[in-house]
DNA sequence: GTAATTGCTAAACCTAACTTTAGGTCAAGG
DNA sequence: CCTTGACCTAAAGTTAGGTTTAGCAATTAC
């Protein structure tokens, strides 16, 4: 883990990932380590910040293409700034606003709804919520759900 | 779809569920249907509530393992009634300021963090949020640490 | 009475985000 | 030099929540 780049199991020690999730996020253009003479991936210190990124993204509910979207506007060419990085970060800020406004008018809408106990769906106002789309950036599938395998 | 119960084409068409997925759902003890002389689904008038339950916490972000523990809870033998639904309904209500909480508190950190850009897996905030636990529901994957194999 | 729907089951397929496995290669310590 | 551990690739497996397909039976429409 000399002056020549770190090897994927120390970028997996910094971080926490898995060996495979890393090369998975290799696979998926979120990182792009060189390789050394053998064959083997080596990493820059910067990565590490980079996959920090990533994990603090997912947590925001990002998708992995869209973590990757946000990563690409980084400059290329030289190591991110902090001032790069926390410009990035301003967007996460709206999602998690829209996030929170949505879920907001969904308690309201059940709060109004608890008293009548109808769930119907002809009348039952959590059926037109307005922009239950707001949700989706979430994912098309686990729409905010435990994670699998709970 | 007369007296004798709905066929499940008609439950798909008064739920706007796929048929696929009425069936998928009884697979999973969501509903109980019986059979006609012919071997075919019939559902009761009740099971449409009993889906629209399902639909709106699946909106919530219940799992179907979640959402079959609270209909386990309506009564047996009998029709529920508006104020059983009523009553399981205020569940909701809990889970939703639960994850509204935590988004928010991720909000607050968020913007103590984007002045820094710092990201870093050592002192960044983000990465101590104190109970990321409660955000279970909110990203589509596994959390850090709380991996599967892990 | 027959043709067109609709329904049935079992099993395979789908996506996202990974992990595991199999079979081999590279690197570091003694 | 040799062994052990880290690394490599490709492919298959995993989970949730379904959908699709295949091949056949029941119902409904005319």
């Amino acid at each position: 883990m000399a002056k020549d780049g770190l090897s994927i199991g120390d970028l997996a020690a910094r971080t926490g990932l898995a060996v495979s999730a890393i090369r998975y996020y290799e696979a998926q253009g979120l990182i792009d380590p060189w390789r050394n003479a053998g064959g083997q991936r080596r990493f820059s210190r910067a990565d590490i910040r980079r996959l920090s990124f990533v994990m603090i993204a997912q947590q925001f509910g990002f998708t992995l293409p869209q973590i990757r979207a946000e990563l690409d506007r980084l400059p290329k060419g030289r190591v991110p700034t902090k001032a790069d990085w926390a410009r990035i970060s301003t967007g996460f800020r709206a999602a998690l606003d829209a996030r929170i406004d949505t879920l907001t008018r969904m308690r309201d809408t059940l709060d109004s709804c608890i008293g009548c106990g109808c769930l119907s769906l002809e009348s039952c106002a959590l059926y037109n919520p307005g922009d239950r789309a707001g949700l989706k950036g979430v994912g098309p599938r686990y729409l905010m759900g435990d994670r699998p395998g709970a």
